[in-house]
DNA sequence: CTGAAAGCGCTAACAG
DNA sequence: CTGTTAGCGCTTTCAG
């Protein structure tokens, strides 16, 4: 491999005019860009980006930190956001590096340490859920952090995130307007901010209409096939008339359920899921749901981090992003 | 952050001295080593990995680059492999880059690039489909290449298949056995790897078992939704009995087809899709498929690939492995 | 058993 | 308008 040096001797001028030329950090004559340009294409010459790094401190990269379950869904949502991510950082220089947490919390610091002996200059992370070490502690390295998707408890940082309770209420509310008052909710389990705030706009799309809440109608669990199909037997079996699911997955098992038992949707039972695959599209009578903004989270994200990038002290931005309810024949 | 001569004054020692406790790679007293250690963690001092590539030549880093397409379900599959390639990597102290060609040569190409000049130890590709640029000629950083899932051209090298021939001829006996022999076989876009040899498969199914094979009954088209919806009925229309789709988004297709003009299934059409998803249980019946062993497939590549970077230099490796032909209630 | 010092390829003062 | 050179943080040869 070619280096500067190589460069600088074939094009009869110093290491400093190569690199000059190279970044167009200082004027150069024409003719001197020439000869260098000349040698660089006789050597094949490509910068070695690790002696860059290493010496300006600065690396065009920016690393993303997602939590990706093998064979779950969610990682369209994620892959989705990581093409958003991607889009922007191309027209603006910069590579990506993708780094997976599992879901596991330890995993997830394991790959911070990496990013911290790396230079990265600037760091994505989709918080895991549950179990939260401090991201403070962890993110010692000096490039801006952006979270998204989660919010992380006690850190002080930009947050990018879904509306999560109007998506949920929107969907509810519609469900109110069609007639329906026995309105049952399943949910992944509780406790992490995403599941909590869709409650809370389910609850929200409920008062709106002075429909009380009733406990029975709200069913959660381990967001799993199995568990969305049992749980909503369970609200079937309470008489609801309606049926808002929080995550696709479940969603996935309220359906066979309901096609297993031959209730008849939307007649029997109406359904409104979250996320918008291609499947649901198939399913009979096609699925209405909540659409997140994925791959306009990624943008946002980006784009808010290569603010800080080039310095802007401004104060910590939380950004809400609106979702979308799609209907279709479920509802 | 600290560095290496900052502990090596803080304990009184050589930088040679530290380096070597860091990695092991001389003896040193164990009094000496404490004092390392010690004064490590007074430092909270982290090795900078950019410094040691640049000097070692090696960046204990992979990478992979994949083409994903967003809103695509093939990411489902190469999501698997990555996981698989990571899973075997973290048990050997690699880190990996992912990068996109988001299906597209140039981007393809342009990622190359990248990571040419970035120091990995190795890389994993999954070519484009198409139009294909020359790999021998990008492929000029020195560092071991394994290919999986699609055969490249012109290439000579390591590469890593699933046998879509046995997987589609497998699905297609079945299909035979179950009395068929009016079978129709709908495929993304012939002429990529992938595509001609289930098309193959189809062919070697049907012959082992002396049907004659009908131009009639072999379709192709863009790998989309309403190209399989299309094609089904095409294929319905010309009175098969049975589909082979040769895709997951295909399937979708057809199945949408299906159910929207009344088509018993399997009674008076059966099916076999190819990928396991969970989507493909909530369709009535289940769907029975051919599911690749995309985790596997990412495990083995790996293990290729690092024997090459330890240095092997037994002649290129061609893996086939067989994929699993999953029963469920649509045939 | 340990240290001194060269040098990986590049950038950026500083000096003309 | 261009060149000289120090040095980023680390590994590794050579020398003791």
């Amino acid at each position: 491999m070619a280096s500067i040096k190589d460069v600088a001797k074939q094009a009869n001028v110093s290491t400093a005019t190569v690199s000059h030329v190279i970044n167009g950090t200082r004027y150069v004559a024409d003719s001197t860009k020439d000869k260098v340009f000349a040698a660089m294409d006789v050597l094949d010459y490509r910068p070695n980006m690790v002696a860059r790094s290493l010496r300006s401190r600065k690396s065009n990269t920016i690393g993303l930190l997602v939590p990706l379950v093998a064979q779950d869904s969610s990682n369209f949502f994620f892959m989705s956001i990581a093409h958003g991510i991607e889009q922007v950082l191309r027209e603006n220089g910069y590579n990506l590096v993708l780094s997976n947490s599992n879901e596991d919390s330890e995993t997830e610091q394991d790959q911070i340490k990496v990013f911290n002996t790396q230079f990265i200059d600037g760091l994505i992370i989709a918080p895991v859920n549950g179990k939260e070490h401090s991201y403070q502690d962890q993110l010692t390295g000096d490039y801006p952090v952006v979270f998204i998707d989660r919010r992380p408890n006690q850190v002080e940082g930009d947050v990018i995130l879904v509306n999560n309770r109007q998506g949920t209420r929107d969907g509810v509310q519609k469900l109110v307007e069609k007639g329906h008052e026995r309105i049952g909710f399943i949910s992944g389990t509780l406790g992490i901010t995403t599941s909590d705030e869709r409650l809370a706009g389910y609850q929200e799309g409920l008062k709106q209409h002075e429909i009380p809440t009733k406990d029975d109608y709200i069913k959660e669990g381990p967001a799993t096939f199995q568990c969305g199909y049992d749980l909503a037997k369970e609200l079937h079996e309470a008489g609801v008339t309606a049926l808002f699911v929080a995550n696709n997955v479940m969603t996935m098992g309220a359906i066979a359920y309901l096609q297993a038992y031959d209730v008849q949707i939307p007649e029997e039972m109406a359904i409104i899921g979250y996320d918008d695959y291609d499947w649901m599209k198939i399913v009979s009578p096609p699925l209405s749901v909540v659409r997140q903004p994925a791959y306009d989270l990624g943008r946002v994200a980006v784009e808010q981090l290569l603010k800080r990038i080039e310095g802007s002290e401004e104060e910590a931005n939380e950004i809400l992003l609106d979702s979308e309810l799609i209907l279709r024949g479920s509802c």
